[in-house]
DNA sequence: AAAAAATACGAACGATCGTATTATTTCCTC
DNA sequence: GAGGAAATAATACGATCGTTCGTATTTTTT
């Protein structure tokens, strides 16, 4: 409960902005009692990163892998993506995609933390686009790294243009790409 | 001078890290001496933004320009873009990138000037696509938003792949999407 | 029922935050 | 060189920061 308070916070505010004082009068608690839950802040910072990427694959990976290996469970892993940004309950967006750029050039634990979970990401989708390629949907000459880094490009995109622009196109400007990107990519059948 | 120190440590720190004390502290000057040239953290951060707006103009936009339009002239900014987030005099990555992730959530004037220059670098984008539809490379069809979209994405993915994660392949991999793109969109000459 | 652990509290700590006021210095112009 | 404007410094303010402490209350274990 104080977890999901502490999500909330830290997606509109960062995890910078995200205060213990701030946190404790938005959960209800004295500051000092709520602060005994963690120690310090920055294993507050570190527990909330850990539930956002707990409920990140729980939400967007985990669902694509009840869907047939090919190019409709990648789909499916990016759509759910898509309403993960867009109708997240996080009111300031997704938690990790806010630290991954506020720690990109802060050293530290938080930052190893969320690199090593960026990276499982990446290695998630080329996982996909791998066993896209067995099932025979994508040509087998398609670097699965590549095309996983061009899938996270059109998800940054897309969270670039809904959460800063507004862009009501946005969800279908990402469709398009990620179709165009598969297209590409597709077995030719000539 | 002042606010080439700041965006350093903007860069790094975020707009919201940006501290009067440290600031003045690392360009030698007492904290009221700095704060006096802005009058308050919002108008620094402001300049900041500003400053780092035009640099990005100066350094990845216009020299684009000077290649005849097309493809070439595409190319040439989204190598100058490249760079400039690799090769970036800031020690932190591009300051706009971190203001946009960090301030997407949060309404004022800093989050709305932010917006409308994100929004105006979509909009050169496009237009390097629709002077490049005009000079016959590109597929009249193409839909100029939808792939300042994409070029946008791929650059957003290369920050993201090359500040958090450090992948040496980050660049390659920008590239090689970047031709597909283009290829993709291209006059088909069959 | 007694002991132990967990949880929350209020108060206070030193530090730093952004900001305001008041002095001092620097520098240019006449 | 004197006068004045601009720049920097000194000092201080209230607020909030993360953190610690001692203690009271509740829960769990023994």
């Amino acid at each position: 409960m104080v977890l999901d308070h502490a999500m909330a916070l830290a997606s509109c505010k960062g995890l910078q902005g995200l205060s213990i004082g701030a946190l404790a009068s938005q959960a209800g608690l004295s500051k000092s009692g709520l602060f005994a839950h963690f120690g310090s802040k920055e294993a507050l910072q570190q527990a909330v990163l850990e539930e956002a990427v707990e409920a990140f694959e729980r939400e967007v990976v985990a669902p694509a892998l009840f869907v047939p290996r090919g190019i409709g469970r990648i789909r499916a892993c990016f759509e759910k993506w898509l309403t993960w940004t867009s109708n997240s309950r996080f009111p300031g967006g997704c938690p990790l995609m806010g630290a991954t750029f506020e720690l990109d050039s802060q050293p530290g634990p938080l930052r190893d933390y969320v690199a090593e979970q960026q990276g499982r990401w990446l290695d998630s989708l080329a996982r996909m686009v791998r066993s896209a390629i067995k099932a025979g949907e994508l040509s087998p000459d398609t670097d699965p790294r590549r095309l996983a880094f061009e899938i996270n490009g059109i998800g940054l995109a897309h969270n670039f243009s809904c959460r800063l622009l507004e862009d009501p196109n946005c969800s279908d400007y990402a469709r398009e790409a990620f179709d165009g990107l598969m297209d590409r990519a597709s077995i030719r059948q000539s």
